[in-house]
DNA sequence: CCTATTTCCTACCGTGTCAATAGGTTTATG
DNA sequence: CATAAACCTATTGACACGGTAGGAAATAGG
């Protein structure tokens, strides 16, 4: 299930995407339009910044903005970031983690086939589609 | 991310489906091939029975079996009655819930067509197919 | 009837995450 | 130098996760 952190971000991203005029869009807009709380989206856009997604300045007139132009991010690196993973299962969240029953388990590859199907669709989902 | 409890309960199903000789299956005896506590899959086993999937049977020769053919069960209803829901985000999770939101979400139509994908693969999917 | 075996039931527990809120510090602009 | 903005640290209450513990009830075989 996809958290809070990963559903506004997303709401964040098109909101930059959407007014984006060059200058840096204070959080304080992006809450109000967005009807989220403006304290608890700070701690969202932190991990959006750094995690390189967006670029963040101090100050008046200040704020954040895109470092790449919306057909370039997918909507499966956004969430990546903001949940962490977008597994489905423990078992493959974690890419060194080796299952003493992975050979003998009948479910891994139901679950590896099941996660691929995921990660395509929402790798192949651009934020750009959303606007 | 489904959780313990969603895959021990879709191991269990297929332990029963593997080990049905006609009589009941001890949980004991899943519980040693499963590598997995047996007090632990109690908690997930009576979930199984009060939602229906499986019949248990109290007393020396007891423990449970299947309530209908392996092929006739899937993936998905298994996952559903064991996680309370398959929903991505919690906006579909609980289908009575209107989100004030709903008119001009912009991520509301791309979680729909992701559950939709989801759900498909999960019902399509048989627990016969993992045997 | 008795005993062994099995499910069934209730309670508890530590840890972590979620979804926020609060209050202050630093940075930049005009 | 005032204002507006990001940035930083800490805290909170509720709840789910992943179990463990101990016993009560049911049932079959001897």
């Amino acid at each position: 299930m996809i958290s809070t952190k990963g559903r506004y971000g997303l709401r964040v991203m098109i909101d930059l995407a959407q007014n984006d005029n060059g200058s840096y869009v204070p959080l304080k807009d992006i809450a109000d339009r967005q009807e989220i709380s403006k304290k608890y989206l700070e701690i969202i856009v932190k991990k959006m910044v750094d995690g390189g997604l967006v670029k963040g300045s101090s100050g008046k007139g200040g704020g954040y903005k895109l470092v790449k132009k919306p057909e370039k991010y997918t909507v499966g690196e956004i969430l990546t970031l903001m949940e962490g993973t977008i597994s489905s299962v423990a078992c493959l969240a974690d890419k060194n983690y080796e299952c003493p029953r992975r050979k003998k388990c009948e479910t891994l590859p139901m679950w590896k086939e099941f996660d691929g199907i995921v990660h395509d669709y929402l790798y192949s989902k651009k934020l750009s589609d959303l606007l």
